[in-house]
DNA sequence: CCGCTATATTGATGTTTGTCAATACAGGAG
DNA sequence: CTCCTGTATTGACAAACATCAATATAGCGG
């Protein structure tokens, strides 16, 4: 018979023990929350519809103000809006955006606003 | 002389008065703070690390659990460090991952976490 | 109805990014 | 020194993305 003075104890990984992997339905959701302001120009829309007069902005003013097209700058816009941290209104001619509650949250969270 | 009852104003854009646009480098590190958490598997890493055991991990622990070859995860791994929310210790042959004090408060900050 | 203007969508294109295989580097054991 | 193991880097490739030109849609004024 074998010595077991120092048994296998199937120690597969090295060291650290981990908690639970979160699922990945649930890490893609909190991923796809940053991806929404993993870009320069939503950053920026996100800061200026923050800051506007009436706390809406219409994208013509917008597409002025960041220099894209307005395709691009719409393009943007849909995916704070898809993101959930701005809402779209159309009032007349005009789409009217305001920043929603997740963006708020976004504003106050000291991660580099 | 020109009735002037309906003075023209420079009114180039339709309505919105913006505040000052941030400068673009200044938009960039913030999206860049973002971008490092845009992907889930970046997600999983933070989760992972920040709910370890001595409040840290080793690279072939967190390599089983995300179920990633180990140069991907090596990958992510620098990516969370370059943009301050790990912290990376090498101690003998394992390197050793720590949440750094920007990842604190991007765990407090509700922003899927 | 017809234009006109503001916004949204589509298609195409160059760039970035996530992934792995292969390789290199670092540190401990013999 | 030489192996062996854990980690990092490089190279390649496919998928995702940002951008614009062209086009489509929506809503107002005539």
């Amino acid at each position: 018979m074998k010595t077991d003075l120092l048994p296998v104890v199937e120690n597969v990984s090295c060291c650290s023990d981990l908690p639970t992997a979160l699922s990945s339905a649930d890490a893609e959701a909190k991923a796809a929350r940053f991806k929404a302001l993993a870009d320069p120009t939503r950053v920026q829309l996100l800061h200026l519809v923050a800051g506007a007069g009436r706390d809406e902005a219409c994208v013509c003013d917008l597409t002025d103000t960041v220099k894209l097209s307005q395709p691009t700058v719409s393009h943007h816009l849909r995916i704070l809006v898809d993101a959930g941290l701005l809402t779209r209104e159309r009032r007349g001619t005009w789409a009217w955006y305001r920043v929603a509650d997740a963006g708020q949250r976004v504003l106050k969270a000291d991660l580099g606003f």
